[in-house]
DNA sequence: GATTAAATTTGACAGCGTCAAGTTTAAAGG
DNA sequence: CCTTTAAACTTGACGCTGTCAAATTTAATC
C-alpha cells in the first residue's frame, strides 16, 4: 500500500522499468540508459514512464538506488561468508567488504561508474539516500574496527573508502589490477596496509 | 608540419573546437559535450567538426587528452613549487604530486570524472596514450621514492594511486573531504600512511 | 591560370527527451 | 449494475542531437 503501486494496466511498470534501466546500462555503458528503450523494453509507450519518471535523470537516479541496494548486499555477503576461524579478526572482516566492493565493481562497471558520477549526487531522492545510506553504514561498521588516529573515526573512513573506490576504480579503467575478480582482490589484500585494530575479544556489535 | 593543421578557412579549427569541448564540459557537466554545441561556439556550420573527429566520441578523446596534460602539469607543477628544505623529502614530493592531483580534480570536476570514466579508454588514440602515460609517469617517479614491499614497486604505484585517486573522486561526490581545495588536501596529508621511503641524500633522477 | 584535394556548408534522416492532448482502464459511490 | 472520476497509458508533435551524403568554397600545386 505504501511503496508498490502495482494497478492498473501493467503489473508493476516502474519495478519493470528499473530492471530494464539496469539491463541496458549493462549492456550498452553508462550513457545508454534511455527512456525511449526502457519503455520500449517494458513493453509500453515511449511515453509510459513520464508518469513514474519525469525526466530521465529521476530513472536514472532509481536505477543507481537499486545499485546501491545490491552493492551494499555484496559486501554483507562476503562479511557472512567469513570462515569461522576469521570471523572475529577485524582485518578480515575489513578486507572481506573490501573483497565484496571490488567484485561489485568488476560485475557490474557501468552501474558502479553511474553509482559514482556527479549528476546523480546533485538530485535528492529518498529512495537514493536510504540506499546510499546502507552502503555507508556497512562502511562506517567496518571502520570501527580500527582505533583512530589524530584524524578521528573519519579519518580511517576516508583512508579505507579512498584505497578501495581507487582500486576498483582504477582497476575498470585497466591501469592497475588484474582480469578476474580474485587476482585484483589478491593485489588488493597485498596493498592494504596495517592497521591498528580494535580487542577482538569482546562481542563486536 | 607534422601535428598543427592549421590550413585553410578556419585558423586552426581542430584546437578551437577542442578549446569549445573543455568549456562546455566545465560549465555543463560531462554529458554537456555536443558536436552541434562545440561547433557553434567555434563558428562554424554544425558538421564542420566531422573531418577532425568523425564521431562524438573521437572529440571526447581529444578533449579528455588535453584534460590529462593539464593534469600532468598540475602536479609536476606542485612539485617545482616545494620549499627548498623539503626539496629532496620523499614523502614531501609525493604528497606534493597528491596535491596536485586532488586540486585539479577539484577544479575540474567533470573533465576529471570523463578522464577516468569507463567509455574513453575503449578507444585507442596516439594522443591520449601519450598524455595519459605522461600522469603515470609522474606517479611512476613519486612512487620509486618509496622501497617497495612483498607486491613490488607496482604496489607502490597501486596503493598510492588508489588512495589519491579514490580520495580525489570521493571528494567530488561530497562523500568525503571538504568545501576547499587546501581542507581537502589537509585531511589526505593527515590518512596518508607511513612509508619506507628511500635514502634522501643521494640524487634521485 | 587551371587542376586538385581538403575544408566547410547545406540538407536530410532517425532517434532522443519532453510536453500536450486524448484514450483506456480500474476503482469508488450511488 | 451503472455512472463518475482519476490514474495509467497512448498518440502525436516539437526541437535537439549525431551522422551521413552531396554541394560548394577555399587553398595549395603544377
Amino acid at each position: 500500500m505504501t511503496q508498490t503501486k502495482n494497478s492498473h494496466h501493467h503489473g508493476n511498470l516502474r519495478s519493470a522499468l528499473i530492471d530494464a534501466g539496469v539491463d541496458l546500462i549493462r549492456e550498452g555503458g553508462p550513457n545508454a540508459l534511455s527512456i525511449r528503450k526502457t519503455a520500449a523494453r517494458a513493453g509500453v509507450s515511449h511515453a509510459a514512464p513520464a508518469h513514474h519518471f519525469a525526466k530521465l535523470e529521476d530513472l536514472k537516479i532509481a536505477v543507481v538506488a537499486r545499485g546501491f541496494g545490491e552493492f551494499t548486499k555484496a559486501m554483507e555477503e562476503e562479511i557472512s561468508n567469513l570462515a569461522p576461524d576469521t570471523v572475529n579478526d577485524p582485518r578480515s572482516i575489513i578486507l572481506a567488504a573490501c573483497k565484496g566492493y571490488i567484485s561489485f565493481a568488476q560485475q557490474n562497471p557501468s552501474l558502479y561508474e553511474l553509482m559514482f558520477s556527479s549528476g546523480v549526487f546533485a538530485h535528492t531522492s529518498e529512495e537514493l539516500e536510504e540506499a546510499s545510506s546502507a552502503a555507508y553504514g556497512v562502511l562506517a561498521q567496518i571502520s570501527s574496527l580500527v582505533i583512530p588516529g589524530p584524524s578521528g573515526p573519519r579519518g580511517i573512513e576516508a583512508l579505507i573508502w579512498s584505497l578501495v573506490h581507487g582500486f576498483a576504480s582504477l582497476s575498470l579503467a585497466n591501469k592497475i589490477g588484474f582480469d578476474s575478480d580474485e587476482l585484483a582482490f589478491r593485489q588488493f589484500e597485498s596493498i592494504f596496509p596495517d592497521l591498528p585494530y580494535r580487542n577482538t575479544s569482546t562481542d563486536q556489535r
